[in-house]
DNA sequence: TGATAATTTGACCGGTTGGTAAAAACATAC
DNA sequence: GTATGTTTTTACCAACCGGTCAAATTATCA
């Protein structure tokens, strides 16, 4: 009897773990790029080079691989918000947040896209992910915002809008991606994008929250 | 003989500007949370109201109505940029079109998705339009911009970068819409939130790129 | 080595999908 | 009325898609 996954040994073999890996990293490039529905199996498995049963023998559905994926997406995700310390000094770490949320969208392009694909689509499969601990992690931020600017140390603002504008201005050069480089042109499409936009974004963020800049009491 | 869009009258007449209207108002629907691959034609038909072969009588395929969807939206969205006034005084012009841009968020969300799809599977349909027309127009702009900060009317910054950063912002609110919901939780989700994203959007920018404040030389 | 379990393959299935054909139904002009 | 052109429907098809099955192949280990 041949049972997927080895129920028998219960320990993964080495042969699992490697082909696992290759699916759900075949079933990233797909996903990010075409969507849950407008990926199929096949093209997954052409991607990971195996057949089709084959691929099913270690995932059950299309749907089991793309949880997969979200599931470790959403971790990674919402590491570097997590990382954000109210101890810390209000510049340094929206300063950080922000270059760590730009270097995930140079590094990590396909995640990105992943994320996008299932918002645009309404989130039908990490709504709740979202109204529970992603909203309980930006509430408690936001609160260490908000303690920042009573102390004087930023400029009054909305913390969640803050919030949302790095989100966006950061993710735009993963999920836009296409866009930016056609904008840019060839001359300025490069590498070094990443390195111009974290340029302009620590400017456009330090100053507009008027961080170190004790004009206007 | 029946040939499909008054080949013969060549005037289209009041029942085919109808029936077309509600096919491309229900693609929309479709397209914009479902992305292209993802859409059934049966899905848009049924939204319109009409069975499928007769929906096919007014569209040939169902590229035929994504093409002419992207199109009008393309018109639209660049919109806003083309008013971009080299004339005006930046403090205003930019204002005005980070106003306008969330307007569009608000008032055409689907269109908003519906670009925010073609750009995340690659752009494969307006890829030439991205770099012919758009990046024509946002090379000018770009000029527009590089002239103020020429002229001391605007803080040092990368035009381009200031200009993703503007559709990134803006654009979040109607591509992430379910997330900005979700984190803003029930009390705060409700149509105002437009008005406090246009106010912070607004001190962002306006204090980040230093319009109107003479501090530092 | 042989026995046993894990992996891979090819053939297949029912449902869906984009799209067609032809004729029925409807509208219009004379 | 009838003739002509337009719109809608019914029935259909070939390709595709997610997934199953049983048999064949390969790895593991006593």
């Amino acid at each position: 009897m041949a049972v997927p996954r080895a129920a028998k040994t219960q320990r993964r073999t080495r042969i699992q773990e490697e082909k696992e890996e290759r699916i759900l990293d075949a079933a990233l490039d797909v996903f990010s790029s075409s969507g849950f529905r407008g990926t199929t199996i096949d093209q997954i498995a052409e991607v990971a080079g195996m057949s089709k049963p084959n691929l099913l023998y270690y995932f059950r559905t299309k749907e089991a691989i793309h949880r997969t994926l979200l599931e470790r997406m959403l971790f990674t995700w919402l590491d570097p918000l997590q990382a954000f310390d109210a101890d810390g000094d209000p510049e340094s770490e929206i300063r950080s947040y922000i270059r760590r949320k730009l270097e995930m969208s140079r590094d990590f392009p396909r995640e990105s896209r992943l994320f996008a694909n299932e918002i645009l689509q309404g989130a039908p499969h990490i709504e709740d992910e979202l109204k529970g601990p992603l909203k309980a992690l930006v509430d408690e931020k936001a609160e260490v915002i908000r303690a920042w600017i009573k102390a004087g140390k930023l400029a009054r603002c909305d913390p969640y809008h803050l919030i949302f504008s790095i989100w966006a201005t950061t993710q735009h050069y993963a999920d836009f991606d296409v866009q930016v480089r056609a904008v840019l042109g060839e001359r300025r499409a490069g590498e070094g994008r990443f390195e111009d936009a974290a340029r302009y974004l620590e400017q456009l963020f330090m100053s507009g929250l008027k961080i170190g800049i004790q004009s206007e009491p």
